[in-house]
DNA sequence: TGGTTGACGGTGG
DNA sequence: TCCACCGCCAACC
């Protein structure tokens, strides 16, 4: 059992920062992530400071897989659908059908 | 210092 | 549409 205690570091804060950022009845994909912690190909290792979240302050909950896949969460992958689906987003299984729809857009150039 | 793991992403079959 | 393989990055032992 792998301690879950990620490193208070800048990629890890910065990843964090971005998660708490995402609004309610949205949702970022880990690769989104990572492109705005600055890790475009730093997926996994946005999962791995995911894993150790534990912070209600992250909405850990609105951060998804690419295509849709919901990833996990703490083990309860049901939990994460129920909270997701309690935002207003379309869930069917474990997969989010609007996903286009609820993507979310942190900044827009004009 | 080096090797392994993991809440991933993308492509191919 | 679903399953499998490879590639990338950070944290843990």
């Amino acid at each position: 059992m792998r301690q879950i205690a990620p490193k208070d570091t800048e990629f890890s804060r910065r990843v964090l920062s971005v998660v708490r950022r995402i609004p309610p009845g949205r949702v970022a994909a880990y690769g989104e992530v990572a492109t705005l912690a600055g890790r475009p190909r730093a997926a996994r290792a946005v999962g791995n400071i995911m894993r150790g979240c534990g912070r209600p302050d992250v909405p850990c909950h609105r951060v998804i897989a690419a295509g849709g896949g919901l990833g996990g969460y703490g083990g309860s992958e049901m939990l994460k659908r129920a909270l997701l689906v309690a935002e207003g987003i379309i869930v069917s299984g474990s997969r989010i059908r609007d996903l286009g729809r609820v993507r979310w857009q942190p900044r827009r150039k004009p």
